[in-house]
DNA sequence: CCTCATTTGTGATACATTTCTCAATCAGCG
DNA sequence: CGCTGATTGAGAAATGTATCACAAATGAGG
């Protein structure tokens, strides 16, 4: 007897993380002003197949016609309920420095169901500096105000060497979903996700097949 | 007939790709002051099975001793030859908006390979402005400069309506990796590498996994 | 109303990646 | 100097993912 019921198909994490791309890249095709695209085009623009992306969205429905293709703005909003972004999360952000400061002044996020509204740094000195509509706020208080704002999504932007540390209050304010700038890699407990970001390991990545 | 040649087995992208995690992670332990680990340590702080990192680094070489283990400072030595970071890439950086600002005054690339030291920006209120060591130069100077320079390697932190045209000319200088910040899907021919850096995305990826 | 050119959704198939397993090896130790 | 416990490297098996290929559906054009 199957653990999972049987109705509920798990769907593969790799065909989740494309999802955020076709979003991405429908609404470039919606913001040029068009209302129909294909497998084939999209493929195409995201240097994918066609067969990929037809199986990839057959998971979640069917979502095109036959012999027509897609309805971008429909597809956009089936994959923005998906990815439940058809909502802005409030996210929270640890650590000010210099790339804290540039995704808190980033508006890109909004548009993609995002919204930093709170932030907190453990130096005194950052502390209290304001940024459009509210102030950088103290560590210390960090765990209350999230538990007490019920924030689930935060941004880790902390030197390394913080960054476990942080990640454990932040898991215990609540959060279930952290995107890590700091280079080290996370532990979390199970029900909590964690993404990535390591701008030097995809640069190793490249000169590998670079001649030398 | 087979193309490649018999004796060259070509490696996995995928296992590529985690190269540059082993080694942070075995640069970690050796700030730690330690001199010997084993697949399962390294799994463990990697989250991964030790089959796997084994199997990883055996595409490579024979690099541990049965019994032993895999002594960090060889281990590390081994990666950044493979990886091609046992020396410093010039990297231009073209965009010094919020996030070009504090990619180029970050500090960490340089240990793992790479060192900014060219770059450009469109806007004359930007051009002239100095960093450490050199200048914010005119774009219309990029393509010139960047092939004189002999520089292969790239970040590209421009809004996205610009990443292409960008990509196109930086690639008429030469350039061989580029870096993608902007969330678009770059076209380049076969031999330039593209890594791409979407932190919405990634938020997207995550928020698919929350209650709602 | 019929034909044609398209394009979807999806089983079947091919390919890629991970995990399992275990013989081989090694340092330490009595 | 041979025994013990630990650990590697790698073939085999299991699992996961991408591609193929085609029936079914659709709208356009006559
Ligand atoms: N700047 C970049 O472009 C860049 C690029 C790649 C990765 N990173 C990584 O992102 C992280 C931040 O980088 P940065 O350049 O902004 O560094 P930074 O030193 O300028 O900023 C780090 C901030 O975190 C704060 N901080 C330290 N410990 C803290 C704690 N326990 N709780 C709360 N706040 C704390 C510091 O006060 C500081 O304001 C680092 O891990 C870095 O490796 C940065
Ligand atoms: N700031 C962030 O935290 C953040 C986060 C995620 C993604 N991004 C992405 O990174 C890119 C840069 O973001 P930003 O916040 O720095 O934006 P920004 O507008 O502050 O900076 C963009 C810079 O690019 C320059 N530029 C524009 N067109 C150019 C061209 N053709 N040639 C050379 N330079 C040109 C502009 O003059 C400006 O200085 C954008 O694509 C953005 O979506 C930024």
């Amino acid at each position: 007897m199957p653990h999972k019921s049987a109705s509920v198909k798990t769907i593969p994490d790799i065909v989740v993380g494309r999802l955020p791309f076709y979003l991405r890249t429908l609404r470039a095709l919606a913001a040029e002003g068009r209302e129909i695209t294909s497998s084939s085009d999209l493929g195409n623009r995201l240097g994918l197949t066609s067969a990929q992306i037809r199986k990839d969205l057959s998971y979640f429905g069917e979502f095109g016609k036959q012999g027509l293709g897609y309805n971008i703005p429909f597809l956009v909003d089936q994959l923005r309920r998906i990815l439940k972004v058809d909502r802005v999360w409030e996210v929270v952000l640890v650590g000010f420095g210099d790339l804290g400061r540039a995704i808190a002044h980033y508006h890109g996020f909004h548009d993609r169901g995002f919204e930093i509204r709170m932030v907190f740094d453990s130096d005194p000195a950052k502390i209290g500096q304001s940024l459009a509509g509210f102030t950088v706020d103290d560590m210390n208080a960090m765990v209350e105000k999230v538990r007490a704002a019920k924030v689930r999504v935060a941004m880790l932007a902390v030197p390394a060497t913080s960054a476990q540390k942080v990640a454990d209050l932040l898991i215990k304010g609540g959060v279930r979903a952290i995107l890590n700038y700091a280079p080290t890699t996370l532990n979390v407990p199970k029900g909590v996700a964690v993404q990535n970001i390591d701008p030097a390991a995809h640069m190793q990545h490249m000169t590998y097949y670079l001649e030398p």
